[in-house]
DNA sequence: AGTCACTTACTTACATATAAGTATTTTAAG
DNA sequence: CTTAAAATACTTATATGTAAGTAAGTGACT
């Protein structure tokens, strides 16, 4: 079954980008089929509701950010490469396009959406937090992290910061996310 | 001059919880004027455009931040009181509705609104921080507050926390506000 | 013949905005 | 103190554009 046209996948991409860049209230159907050459109802055939599309969207951001992380939480090893490569993954997201991670975007939104996108949303965060809950926990015993107290909290924190630095870094340049990274490593005894 | 009706306040009242609410591009005038029980076209009397309604919202949130804080900025005294406000202030204001920070919802709608609104928010966000630049510098001056390196960029890295904190607050709860208020405490050597 | 990936052509609804009119209140002049 | 004019705070009515969604049709491939 050899594809044809990859409107589909041109449409996640570039609902993407709108949703990061306008929030998900700020681009219409209109905004993605123009973009492609395509009629708006075709972007309908894809995804017959923007609740649809909404949900598409967490889904590819998820598998995205999973490609990287499953293998660590199967097989473990070292624990400064993945949060590197959580920080890395933010920095060049933001250089895309100065944007808000979709996830941002959407808890702006939120009393708006489907309840079906808010539980995604809410999935997504939820496996996040694990992820990188796990990733300070095995950092710590290994003696790569230093920090004290609760990994899980020291997740939802460091997830936090991030969220908010990528948007101040929307207003007030790049160099605002840089220095928040900066600082997150140093409260884990990282030393650039 | 006494007035008659306070349509004025309360379309920026309504409007600021809406635009905490559902961002942006998630309210429209007929969302106010229905709330208000007046017509249309009474909030375009008073904001001809929703560019105009945007800036008076940015003056309002800047104005109700100052009130408390340019005291301190004239004259002195203890830091801390004034942090905890800012901790008072961010959770008081999520528990009135579970909403983002109005700059955080202008933030994600970031390139939609006109110039004029970017810049207020830009101006917004440089007072923040130069006000809680000065509040650290005089609280670790005072021993009040125990931290390394530059004030500034630990300002900036709470301001993103406290915005990144209340945007996950909002699909996870508010015990996710309260944890990473207590890191923060943490991070500054403040015991609870 | 049927399914896939669309297009054409629409509908319904709402958002933003303006023009013109009205009632009430304030000001300022005689 | 009275009154005319001007300003204030709206309403009614309407224009223009856009968003979301659907029904029915078309052509290509299987």
């Amino acid at each position: 079954m050899a594809r044809l046209t990859h409107t589909r996948e041109q449409i996640i991409e570039r609902a993407t980008e709108l949703l990061m860049q306008r929030g998900f209230n700020g681009f219409s159907y209109r905004d993605i089929s123009t973009h492609l050459g395509v009629k708006n109802a075709a972007v309908h055939y894809h995804f017959p509701t923007k609740a649809d599309l909404a949900l598409a969207l967490v889904d590819e951001y998820r598998q995205t950010l999973r490609k990287g992380s499953s293998e660590f939480i199967a097989y473990g090893g070292p624990a400064w490469p993945q949060l590197e490569g959580l920080f890395t993954f933010t920095q060049r997201q933001f250089c895309k396009g100065r944007c808000v991670c979709p996830i941002g975007a959407f808890s702006v939104d939120y009393e708006d959406l489907p309840e079906e996108v808010r539980d995604a949303t809410a999935q997504f965060m939820s496996d996040s937090v694990k992820w990188l809950t796990q990733v300070l926990e095995v950092g710590r015993s290994q003696q790569e992290f230093k920090f004290e107290g609760d990994a899980e909290q020291k997740a939802l924190f460091i997830l936090a910061v991030l969220q908010g630095a990528r948007q101040m870094a929307r207003i007030n340049g790049i160099e605002t996310l840089t220095l928040v990274i900066a600082e997150i490593r140093t409260g884990l005894g990282i030393q650039g």
